[in-house]
DNA sequence: AACGATACGGAACGACGTTCCGGTTGTCGA
DNA sequence: TCGACAACCGGAACGTCGTTCCGTATCGTT
């Protein structure tokens, strides 16, 4: 991967980066499941042309978020460096990773599997995710810090689900639960 | 409440109890979010007939799972008297809401309150099972057994949340997370 | 300039939740 | 018993959504 193959046209290039933006936007005011005429009518593009450039409306939320999934992924290293302890370091990245659920509306609702057709947004957020979860909670669980019976994916899937609905409910604080369930991670006595 | 007011002709009964049966029937099948004209149609009616039973889809699903809601509500003081401990009894009365949850199809999905028009149903719920979870909350913390921050509301959101999906996940196993979540409720050290 | 490949727009389709209304059927008083 | 009226029914119809399809316009090249 890395050269984009034979060089689309000029319009085909301008649309795509049209509907990037007029998504992002959309996604900010109505959340991610804005219907889709709403995204291309701001793009200023028919219907027609978004499914062309992103076969399924999971595509196209992958592609707007595919920058914030990146830096979160890049962070778990960085994190694991520079902090005290790995269980530490597990901690601030879980909480970097629902500061970023939790302030896309509806994005952690459209992460659980259920809903057929997703499965492509499910696999390539968790496919690079899941190992640098895995690689935080290998280090928590060599030293000790945490019981070791518990895989990434599972704890990322339950991290996902906490944020679902945290937007528009100030009397349910998904950072807090997240935290109650990172600190269930402690082996028992 | 307790009378059904003026009493209702016998085929609005007939039909009432045919569209409850035929839509318990389709729910194990094809989850709560089956649609309405299955429904309709598994109990011989139209689909107008539907909603003059039930207003909205919301109130269908209330009425479907009522007994077993109710059954669950009124497990809770059961266990408190007779559990060791009141976490015993907190420990276990979750466990059995979520035994409840996973084995419906979706309904934990469908207890988030973003959906606008299951508000109906979240409150139905809630309204039921918080003061429940309230009272095993207040008697662990009572105890010294859980911190003393948490709202019922709030421990409620996060299990019908980790329920979510679990049905047809192998590797996402929402008993054991909830009982992480549970063990992160105890007094830190 | 002219041509072929490429991409566009929006009408069209099927599924869904929900509403509406002409026809039917229970119920009750005479 | 019977008629009349309110209650109730069925399913067609509407609006919204995601997605597909195809005639047309545009781009890039010769």
């Amino acid at each position: 991967m890395g050269g984009q193959s034979p060089r689309r046209r000029a319009d085909a290039r301008r649309n795509e980066k049209a509907l990037l933006d007029a998504a992002a936007e959309v996604f900010v005011g109505a959340g991610v499941n804005a219907p889709v005429r709403d995204i291309a009518t701001r793009a200023g593009v028919g219907t027609g042309t978004i499914y062309r450039h992103f076969p399924t409306r999971a595509d196209l939320i992958i592609a707007v978020y595919r920058h914030q999934v990146e830096a979160c992924a890049e962070a778990g290293p960085a994190l694991l460096a520079s902090s005290d302890t790995p269980y530490a370091a597990l901690a601030h990245w879980i909480d970097r990773f629902v500061d970023f659920l939790v302030t896309k509306h509806g994005l952690a609702a459209v992460l659980r599997s259920d809903d057929a057709g997703f499965d492509a947004l499910h696999a390539s957020f968790l496919d690079r995710l899941v190992p640098v979860c895995a690689r935080l909670l290998d280090a928590a669980a060599a030293a000790g810090e945490v019981r070791s019976d518990l895989e990434a994916y599972e704890l990322m899937r339950a991290v996902g689900n906490l944020c679902i609905g945290a937007e528009d409910d100030p009397r349910y604080d998904a950072r807090r639960l997240v935290g109650l369930l990172v600190a269930g991670l402690r082996p028992s006595p």
